[in-house]
RNA sequence: GAUUCCGUAGCUCAGCAGGUAGAGCAUUACACUUUUAAUGUAAGGGUCCUGGGUUCGAAUCCCAGCGGGAUCACCA
């Protein structure tokens, strides 16, 4: 076992029994009470020196100057970094007993070990807040060593951790020497905490559906599959909640929420991972313009929460979150990029079209499908600021209502955001013979091979029988409004454990 | 799933007309009681991803596998 270990491993290993030889416990079991934190030092102690004389802070050891009879160090904790001071004179006052700091501190103390200090802040010659510190305890012993990574006073870093596949794999590492990393994800809990805010203050319910199900419903896509053992009946991980929100509006909620993880058995890239979140609403007596207005609320409230603006950076542009967002018909885009008016157009037509724009279709293509091909291929990119794509065709969303006034079109609304779907919404469809209908046109769709096509649920249809209020309904893709929100190109970058293939055999990671 | 690039010390990387490995930081030792990418001197550390092949000889060339990134396809 000692073989697989780097030397700087098996010297940590010692350490441990140098320690244990001078009295000193590597994981003491007792309270270290804490009156401070780095980050209130920084902020506060030039203002009120007073009250930072007799402090007492824990943190990890990220790196040591030692100058001989003094060294800096420097800890962080959960709120920041900040250096330490510590003199020989002061930790060990007799001379005659100088194990504490030569000894414990300067042989047995390593970057990456977790302590606690007490002292004084203090500013140092080259103006540094700092804590003079008149004792330490050592907290926790670090035995792998910390990858070392270094900033100048301009902000340059020196050998930052960039391997992707070390920063997701070992993702507490990444946290720990990653400042900016640490800080995408409390944006992200942010992003979520002023989303739950506005809906609460709406009067929503926030409530939990099943994640187990035994009809995955409510979108089209391949599910993942799993054995019920007790029942003996195969049930699946949801790919959506919709269907389940929808029934509790007939129950008579008026307006309820979910962050729902989804689990979805198609490819990994760039914006999916095999789980991801969405936030679903559904409000009773309302529709998708209603849903419109509400969206732009809520999406300009989320950037002012988060950045205190609504004009937010995304890679080389500036997305302006203010409202009103910009709304277009699906029909109208495409005539907007391509200079062709679809919306009359039979399904041969349509054909021609995307043959004359040379885009790749096969026989299988409905109309709908088409439509949707010629506007992924050639609108989508182009919505870089906040739109609303409106009033798509009957036959890609059979959960949702006809249009009021256009027919074979639903009320529903994309909002494209940098080019992509950010969320998705609808009047919701709630007249049961209709539902009943577009359920059973999926099911031929699915004996003509499409593996997408969705379930008859039937229950579902049930509760709708007994009366479902006139509805508006919505999802957020909340990973990639994580993305545009904190900048990150990728959904990795907003997942603190985005999936990943095993990386080796339990034996070996177990022999680590 | 397809194409393409990558995998060398704890970390970041160099080494590739094929001659069994180097740097900086980190580590160890010594010096230094307000330094800050601290500094100075010295030292140790590597199944060069794995397995085959070509060759007198492979980190380097070829093949296969494993893992990762990017692009494409499917999708949110």
């Amino acid at each position: 076992m000692t073989t697989n270990l780097s030397e700087q491993e098996q010297l940590r290993r010692q350490k441990l029994i140098d320690l244990q030889n001078a009295g000193v416990q590597a994981y003491p079991a007792e309270e270290f009470s804490v009156n401070v934190t780095a980050h209130d030092i920084k902020e506060n102690y030039e203002r009120d020196k007073l009250n930072y004389k007799d402090i007492s802070i824990a943190g990890r050891l990220m790196s040591i100057r030692d100058m001989g009879k003094a060294c800096f160090a420097v800890i962080q904790d959960s709120t920041g970094r900040i250096q330490l001071y510590i003199r020989k004179d002061d930790i060990c006052p007799n001379p005659e007993d100088t194990k504490l700091y030569d000894l414990v501190w300067k042989k047995l103390m390593d970057i990456g070990d977790i302590i606690g200090v007490k002292g004084y802040v203090f500013t140092t010659k080259m103006g540094e807040i700092s804590i003079h510190v008149t004792s330490f305890t050592l907290l926790s012993k670090a035995l792998k060593p910390l990858p070392i990574v270094k900033t100048d006073a301009d902000g340059n870093s020196f050998d930052e951790v960039t391997d992707p596949e070390f920063r997701y794999r070992q993702r507490y590492v990444d946290l720990i020497i990653n400042p900016k990393v640490k800080k995408t994800f409390e944006q992200r809990t942010k992003i979520i905490t002023s989303i739950r805010n506005f809906l609460n203050d709406s009067g929503a319910l926030e409530v939990d559906t099943p994640v187990l199900q035994a009809i995955p419903g409510g979108a089209a896509a391949r599910p993942f599959i799993t054995h019920h053992n007790a029942l003996d009946i195969p049930l699946y991980l949801r790919i959506a909640n919709e269907l389940y929100l929808k029934r509790l509006i007939v129950g008579g909620f008026d307006w309820v929420y979910e962050f729902s993880r989804n689990f979805r058995n198609e490819g990994m890239d760039r914006t999916h991972n095999p789980e991801f979140t969405v936030l679903e609403f559904y409000v009773a007596y309302k529709d998708y313009f209603w849903m419109m207005n509400t969206t732009e609320k809520l999406l300009e409230k989320i950037a002012n929460d988060l950045h205190g603006t609504t004009d937010v950076v995304v890679g080389d542009k500036t997305i302006s979150f203010a409202a009103p967002f910009k709304r277009i018909t699906i029909y109208d885009a495409i005539k907007e990029y391509t200079g062709i008016d679809v919306s009359t157009m039979n399904e041969a037509e349509l054909r021609d079209v995307c043959k004359k724009l040379h885009l790749e279709i096969d026989e299988s293509m409905g109309k709908a499908k088409l439509i949707d091909t010629i506007f992924g291929e050639k609108c989508e990119g182009n919505f870089i600021q906040p739109t609303f794509i409106t009033d798509y065709p009957v036959e890609m969303s059979p959960l949702t209502k006809k249009h009021r006034s256009k027919e074979g079109l639903v009320e529903r609304f994309e909002l494209m955001i940098n080019g992509k779907e950010i969320a998705n919404a609808y009047s919701e469809l709630n007249d049961p013979i209709d539902q009943r209908e577009r359920f059973e046109d999926q099911i031929k769709l699915m004996e003509r091979g499409d593996d997408e096509a969705m379930f008859i649920d039937y229950d579902f249809l049930r509760a709708l029988e007994y009366g479902m209020p006139p509805t508006a309904g919505i999802g957020f893709g909340i990973d990639r409004l994580c993305m545009l929100l904190t900048n990150q190109p990728s959904i990795q970058d907003v997942l603190l454990f985005p999936q990943m293939r095993p990386e080796k055999k339990a034996e070996e990671v177990n022999a680590d």
